[in-house]
DNA sequence: ATTGATTCCGAAAGCGCTTTCGGCATAGCG
DNA sequence: CGCTATGCCGAAAGCGCTTTCGGAATCAAT
């Protein structure tokens, strides 16, 4: 038989045909228009499913000259360790947007260089009507290109001014503080912290959480060691170590990634230094795997739950005329004690006395 | 200065009409035909990116007719654990659809009911020229829906009947196969294997592997204790409970994945098992946290570092024109040993008498 | 100088849908 | 019965781009 020719569409046309109608009529009863005899619409939507009728979205858009599909602006995945909370943003994204039937597109920034471009086009081409954008760099030039294209977008995470545009995000500052404060009340003085690349906002605010928290609770800059490492287990655990073979090493790491955190777990066992007792661990994410790391990690839960819906709502609002600046959410993550923290040994705070 | 209205668009024919061609031509030019004078095609691509012209997508899809865009049918997340390995697998998609500028779609299958719906309208109005399917199910409507719809898709995984699809997917049989045969040179004769759902194909290739390696080794049905669980670490940490507190114990657990293994990692320690020593435990993924959990977990590592680009480039050349069976690509795992297997305890292998 | 082949570009149709506008009915009113 | 209102539908233009076709030049060949 050799293959069939493909199967024929059923268009606007040929559905008008067989109803003896014409496609504006066809388009506009399938379409809720109120100039259309109610029985006329009735039978139009029978043949419609019957024949299995769906409209071609590309030429609906471009009559429309809308482009019913957002696109969603995947994280550079630099460390190889993908982002597991790329496919529950993905999720909530396409469940919020399903409910207008609208598509969702990713797409990956490339090279740096290449950013401008791609947004410029993104915006120009009319492909999408809206953009969310995860993990913002501090200064980054795609939000300003966004702005000035003028095409909606929400950021996952803020840049450094945030001011103008709609975002979701998690008070990072607050919760480093928080950690700090924690920490200080189980007796810890000096500490370690192990930050990611602060040209990724989060890790510079949660830096500056940190100093804070230092600040608030009457230490000083010198009670803080700090390394920067990029976000792997490697990286926390190389960062770890540093600080575990200094002169004067912490009592307690406070790491900007719960990744990092593991990593900074296994220096410690390479160490036979206990995490929770000998030297306290937190790490920040909340990632469900933390519970069975080695100790189980205390960290930072923050609650992404429904981000991935509520972004999408955020930006269907903003397409539908919302003013940005009133989508600005910010929610606040939460301890979740596991093992890997504990009181500081007072021995371990005066080394200096102590040990010399 | 209110905003100002919408940023003009630069259309063909507006760019034809600044350089005094007509529309045709400059689309000519800009799409590499031969009948265009070397010397007008320069002139018009430096006014085209002078002034940043991108064509309209939905207008060329319109009249080119084809979609330019493929769809990933996201695996539904089922038990809250989201599945890490989808940001990878977008990750090489995009990277692979880059190449000729095509636009990805991610989508979710609804509910069971509406499968069939959301499949068809895909295919019938020609939002997307091809589809990737990951983790299809044992019998899957989804891939029968797509080749009676001429849909040009590829599945990441297999279902039953594989033979006439284009698919990438790992040998689940031989991998758990060698599972059973490294366990069995270990010394262990009493296995339990703690299974994944079989309507998912790839739970049910496990099992089979592990009943084919059972037979292989001369052992037989009353060797091999199996418990089905969902994909979570509760599921594996009860799957294991129930194997762990039977008459007979295993001596060694084997795991369809390495979420369910970190469980089963915890069932051993809240019993004061040693997972390596008393029972050993191997799990499938080679998840990289696995090298973090307590203790490091021997898995089967599956080889998914460049399935995305893989498989977009198989949707690519089967949309070309390749015969789907040709496009049908097997891997295998590889059996990565950390911490968490180890000979068997001959005492533990003959419970009956040892304990009575 | 005439013919035929090239080279290059314009004209025009069309992709499948939306939307405005106008017109023919029918209904409602005095 | 004539009038305007109303309900319903067809006609037509157009969204921005592609592609086929034909024609006006230019060129080479006889």
């Amino acid at each position: 038989m050799g293959k069939t020719s493909a199967v024929s569409r059923v268009t606007l046309k040929t559905l008008a045909a067989d109803l003896g109608l014409t496609e504006a009529t066809v388009s506009r009863a399938l379409n809720g228009y109120d100039d259309i005899a109610e029985q006329t619409r009735l039978r139009v939507q029978k043949a419609a499913s019957a024949q299995g009728y769906t409209p071609n979205p590309s030429a609906r858009r471009l009559a429309r000259g809308t482009a019913e599909a957002v696109a969603y602006l995947m994280p550079a995945n630099q460390s190889g360790v993908s982002d597991s909370f790329v496919g529950q943003l993905l999720q909530g994204l396409t469940e919020s947007l399903s409910k207008r039937k609208w598509d969702l597109l990713v797409m990956q920034t490339p090279a740096a260089e290449d950013e401008a471009n791609t947004i410029q086009k993104l915006a120009r081409s009319g492909t999408v009507s809206g953009v969310v954008l995860s993990r913002p760099y501090k200064v980054d030039k795609r939000i300003k290109l966004l702005q000035e294209a003028r095409l909606p977008f929400v950021v996952h995470g803020r840049s450094s001014d945030s001011a103008d545009y709609a975002w979701y995000d998690v008070d990072n500052i607050k919760a480093f503080v928080d950690i700090v404060d924690h920490l200080v009340c189980l007796g810890h003085r000096r500490l370690g912290y192990i930050g990611a690349p602060s040209y990724l906002n989060f890790a510079h605010q949660r830096m500056q959480g940190v100093r804070k928290g230092i600040r608030c609770n009457g230490l000083s800059d010198a009670d803080l060691m700090v390394e920067i490492s990029e976000m792997s287990d490697l990286g926390g655990e190389q960062a770890a170590s540093v600080m575990l073979d200094s002169e004067t090493p912490p009592t307690a790491l406070i790491c900007a990634t719960d990744i990092q955190a593991i990593g900074a777990l296994a220096a410690l066992r390479s160490r036979g230094l206990r995490a929770g007792v000998d030297v306290s661990v937190i790490g920040y994410d909340g990632l469900f795997i933390g519970k069975h790391s080695n100790p189980p990690l205390t960290t930072m839960a923050q609650p992404l739950a429904h981000s991935g819906r509520i972004l999408g709502d955020m930006l269907l609002a903003l397409i539908d005329g919302a003013e940005p600046k009133s989508l600005q959410e910010l929610r606040n993550a939460e301890l979740v004690r596991r093992m890997s923290d504990g009181p500081a040994c007072l021995s371990q705070n005066k080394p200096l006395n102590g040990r010399k």
